[in-house]
DNA sequence: TGATTTTTTTGACGATCCGTCAATAATCAG
DNA sequence: CTGATTATTGACGGATCGTCAAAAAAATCA
């Protein structure tokens, strides 16, 4: 129980080993690019054995997905940690955000093959209940940046508005820009080079727009941005 | 030249034809339920007179997402003719892009499987810079939009940020509230319960967060929203 | 009209890839 | 060391893509 046998460490290993080799061949090659002959040649196992850790193709599509959301959700709780007042602490979520893309453009890979309901279709209902459980809890971190700015009085959220809504759409404009920056190549010649910057831009201008104290016209978003990587993700 | 034979006017029928069999194949049963034998099949064609229309599978469902992108430039432009304030064309734009979402919610089955490289790879760049093409004159309409709020002095952007990265970022946030909504089951149980209603809401806190007059507690939403599709979309 | 050329249609076929499973090999327990 | 258990293998069946030589249909011409 306490130790294994190189045997079960083998096996252990081997799931991880699977994912390494698929998740590049994924990244560049795409999702058709993918295919099981291939990964048992490179992992250097028969495909039976692949199929011992993975019941389809798409189960380890969803895998790496789970490994991406987890990555995710740990910075933005590092984020929500930051010392400052909420609204700076919604600032540092951004920031959060926009380094998890950064270093993982290939999240956007594995998130797109899912979004096609015939492939989400196959995966395990236990792997899609992790990705939902990642996303509720961000999302929940969030929302409870929202409460503690409520509760601060530096914000006040209209009639029946309520911080999950918010965070909805804060969710939206940074999920559909980046998603949009991936894939479209109709956006350089439109004039937008710095698709992150301009994120930025419209999260400020959002909050604003529902008056979140302070406001971005108050603050040095440059400032308080190098003091959060500083202080929030040092080593990133 | 004028008047085509009966044999050519057969042959350009079967595009539509074919078109008319695939959608509905790929809206219920996704990608992969689309396949070329059945297709072949229920158009009473052989697989290789398919094939003389389409050069491959991919290429039948980039001419889908082609009839849709073209049925939201024509709601665009009938939008942006809206008589009133540039404020207010812009709700009608944001009218037109929820009513378009309505009336086609399989537009985004078929951008979401675009969206996987491997697929849109396969796909003829004559197509391909139709969307493009689409793409960017319905950016020009709503960027033409702010223009005109910036010349009407309802509106005044912060140093070099331009007309165009404004709509990117309403853009990003329709785009990205749809797709999460079509997509993401956990919605729901996090308790939005009308997207459209959210994504209202907030274009209308990011515009008033540029302080682009009128702003949103100035007028009556309701109330224009109805004029609106009385005067432009009466029919729809 | 009937013969000839051109165009169109066809579906059998090769190729690829998924996922299975009976046979084989490795490991473990006594 | 031996028999039981567990893990591994790769040949195979099935599905689907896209091709292409042969057949059918249409168009052209005498």
């Amino acid at each position: 129980m306490t130790t294994l046998t190189p045997k079960q460490q083998e096996i252990r290993d081997r799931e991880a080993q699977i994912l390494a080799v698929a998740r590049p061949i994924v990244v560049h090659e795409g999702y058709h690019g993918l295919n099981m002959d291939r990964i048992a040649e490179e992992v250097q196992y028969s495909k039976g054995t692949i199929y011992n850790h993975f019941s389809c193709k798409e189960e380890i599509v969803i895998a790496l997905a789970v490994e991406n959301v987890n990555k995710r959700f740990e910075l933005f709780q590092k984020a929500a940690q930051f010392k400052g007042s909420p609204r700076f602490r919604m600032l540092a979520i951004g920031a959060a955000a926009e380094l998890f893309v950064r270093n993982s453009t290939d999240f956007f890979h594995f998130e797109r093959i899912l979004d096609l309901p015939s492939v989400l279709e196959k995966t395990s209902e236990k792997r899609q209940s992790i990705i939902r459980g990642c996303e509720t809890q961000c999302m929940s971190v969030v929302a409870g940046i929202v409460r503690d700015a409520i509760a601060a009085g530096d914000l006040e959220l209209p009639k029946r508005f309520t911080p999950e809504k918010l965070v909805f759409g804060l969710w939206s404009l940074t999920n559909g820009a980046y998603s949009i920056a991936l894939s479209s190549e109709s956006l350089q010649q439109m004039g937008i080079k710095d698709p992150f910057e301009t994120v930025r831009d419209h999260t400020a201008a959002l909050l604003d727009g529902f008056n979140w104290q302070p406001l971005s016209t108050d603050y040095d978003t440059k400032k308080i941005l190098k003091k959060i990587s500083k202080e929030v993700f040092g080593d990133e």
